[in-house]
DNA sequence: ATCCAGGCTCCTG
DNA sequence: CAGGAGCATGGA
């Protein structure tokens, strides 16, 4: 049976062999230990679990309609993919978790590139040499990305992260394993159909909750999808999202990054860059908008990754 | 206690 | 059109 099942899979998926029941990935240029220490940055974080002795994240995934628990650890030179729920995953299954755990990754990005041009700046040269292998870890889906966004809008992470622990725990579906709920983030249409109220006993404010709603409403109804953001330039792109009421520039920019995966997506205003800044530079205060995007202007095409990068040093 | 958190809209003058 | 209030909550 799995000699058939090696065989059937080999060619399938190009990068990804099958050995028993896990998939492994030879890897190069990951920084496997620093994308754990991201992934595992905050303890109220639900739709992901970490667990740092054995170097692996699991995380629930929609494939099709079935919900779907993958298991990945993150070795040195490897990944290695499983499914503890599932004895025999069919290739649509494996295909996709696979798919997904590429995309998560930024795995097929060279980042040759964005190190040259890090090792000719001043401000990114150490960070750079100090993360070297750490790749954007993805929010694939669109209306979770832009939900944590608005999620995210002015307040700390702290709070941000217990705001997502409740919508998430309401209002998503969860698979239990282990004694361990894992969760998938609520359906845009789920949210469609909550109203200010509901979102409110959750601590959202009256502006983030009508936010949340009506971007659920342009996804559900599909007047916003994945597709059609990723074939614009960044700066159609950025165009299209502002329009949306509760998307200004810092949102966009940050789904635009984390999201569609554009690495000269810049979220200017903030916080954490600038506080990364700071720190960074050694300074008493932080720097002023027009400093940053005057350095950044070095960081040309590569500006969400210089973002991903500062953002890690604020967690030492 | 006061200030600041991975901002944005809306209302003033 | 620039500038500022207001948002809601938790931690320093």
């Amino acid at each position: 049976m799995n000699v058939l099942m090696g065989f059937y899979f080999i060619g399938v998926i190009e990068m990804w062999k099958h050995k028993g029941i896990e998939f492994r990935r030879e890897i190069q240029d990951v920084n496997g230990a620093d994308m754990l220490a991201y992934l595992g940055r905050n303890q109220k974080e639900v739709l992901h679990r970490v667990n740092l002795e054995n170097k692996s994240v699991m995380k629930a995934i929609r494939i099709q309609k079935e919900v779907v628990l993958i298991k990945l650890a993150i070795l040195d030179k490897e990944l290695i993919l499983s499914f503890p729920q599932l004895i025999h995953p069919t290739m649509q299954i494996a295909k996709a978790a696979t798919d997904f755990v590429d995309e998560w990754f930024d795995l097929s990005r060279d980042l040759q590139p964005f190190y040259d041009l890090a090792h000719r700046d001043e401000i990114l040269k150490e960070v750079v040499l100090a993360y070297k292998g750490l790749r954007i870890i993805a929010v694939e889906e669109l209306f979770e990305a832009l939900s944590w966004s608005i999620m995210g809008q002015q307040i700390s992470l702290q709070v941000a992260y217990g705001l997502k622990q409740k919508l998430v725990t309401t209002f998503g579906e969860s698979v239990v394993h282990d004694d361990i709920e894992y969760w998938l983030f609520p359906s845009a249409e789920k949210v469609a159909s909550l109203n200010v109220e509901e979102l409110r006993n959750l601590s959202f404010t009256q502006r983030k909750a009508e936010y949340l709603i009506g971007v659920a409403e342009l996804i559900a109804t599909d007047q916003l999808n994945k597709e059609q953001l990723l074939v614009m330039s960044l700066g159609e792109m950025e165009t299209r999202l502002t329009a949306i009421r509760g998307i200004g520039k810092w949102s966009a920019n940050y789904v635009i990054m984390r999201c569609l995966r554009h690495p000269d997506a810049f979220p200017l205003a903030d916080v954490g860059l600038h506080n990364a800044l700071k720190k960074v530079l050694n300074q008493s205060e932080k720097p002023s908008l027009a400093e940053i995007e005057e350095w950044a202007k070095n960081w040309s095409g590569w500006r969400a990754y210089a973002t991903f990068y500062l953002w890690r040093t604020l967690q030492e």
